[in-house]
DNA sequence: AAGCGCAACAACCGCCGCTTC
DNA sequence: AGAAGCGGCGGTTGTTGCGCT
């Protein structure tokens, strides 16, 4: 099954690394306009690429918000024990990762944290104090062997601050063996996204084309818009269902049903943290 | 300085699931 | 109901950079 936009011109789709140029080109369309439909991009952002790759560079690599460091200890801990329960889910894993792709944790898990085995299995109550197999069993099996107990959740965050998310009515079990397998979070279109953050500094975000993309929180003030829909989600607990779509500034707003975020969780997130993190081209409130 | 090997990262490929017609 | 279009995901491969000899 192809892309027609695609097929139409797949005699001059170019592959292999982007140039700045194509990099500029892309950016300055979706900042412009959104990516709407990916199949049209290309065509219409003046590249001869596919939508597939227009996408695929614009959510591993040009969009803002990314981090370019080094993980962090927590951020590796994150990753092993969210793989110890998923498996290679690595999109899933990466939603917990604020700043950081799939791809991002994929290459790190096989480049750097599979060859930390040894050290995990020695120390494992570093990293999986409850888990009473090895980690990394499931390695190279994409469904996870095992299983989580119930409350055995464990990171960076403890018992008792797993027992402050009392207020969500799900228990942490029932967030991974759910076939959601985390808490519902309000959606913002792109657009959306990016108007709220007019208010911002956009220096932040290498639109000088100077190759890092590097979002600087400090830096930054949400727009009204922004904060509403902050205060929106504070207080929407137990708000279930709460769904509104409308027209806000030629862009459509969509909510989705909206429940707290385990406090657990939140405890995965730094201080520095906007507030929001990325989800390829949706951001989701934390 | 050049060649080689390895590690890290970027990008592609193919499949799958959802949506639309 | 089924086919087609599209986006998303995970595995794999290609490319680049860097350190060592």
């Amino acid at each position: 099954m192809g892309c027609k936009m695609c097929e139409k011109t797949k005699a001059k789709c170019r592959k292999g690394l982007w140039s700045p140029n194509e990099d500029q080109k892309l950016k300055d369309y979706i900042l412009k306009h959104g990516h709407g439909c990916w199949s049209s991009v290309p065509l219409k952002a003046g590249l001869q690429r596919n939508g597939k790759s227009c996408r695929l560079r614009w959510i591993n690599y040009l969009r803002p918000g990314l981090k370019r460091s080094a993980f962090t200890a927590e951020e590796e801990a994150t990753i092993v024990n969210f793989h110890t329960m998923w498996g290679n889910k690595w999109s899933r894993i990466a939603m917990y990762l604020p700043g950081r792709t799939d791809n991002e944790v994929k290459n790190y898990w096989n480049t750097y944290l599979k060859k930390k085995l040894p050290e995990f299995d020695e120390y494992p109550s570093k990293y999986q104090p409850s888990s009473t197999s090895s980690p990394h069993s499931d390695i190279g099996n994409s469904k996870p062997k095992q299983q989580p107990e119930e409350n055995n959740i464990q990171i960076s965050f403890s018992e008792s601050s797993i027992s402050q998310e009392s207020s969500y009515s799900a228990s942490p079990q029932s967030i991974i063996n759910n076939s959601n397998d985390r808490p519902p979070l309000p959606k913002v279109l792109f657009a959306d996204w990016l108007s709220m953050f007019s208010y911002s500094d956009q220096s932040s975000w290498d639109l000088d084309g100077s190759g890092t993309t590097t979002y600087r929180p400090e830096l930054s003030f949400p727009s009204p818009e922004l904060r509403q829909l902050e205060m929106v989600s504070a207080n929407t607990t137990g708000v279930h269902g709460m769904e509104d779509s409308s027209i806000y500034g030629g862009y459509q707003l969509q909510f989705e049903p909206v429940e707290p975020i385990p406090y657990y969780l939140s405890s995965l997130i730094s201080e520095a943290d906007t507030g929001f993190e990325l989800n390829h081209d949706l951001f989701f409130y934390r």
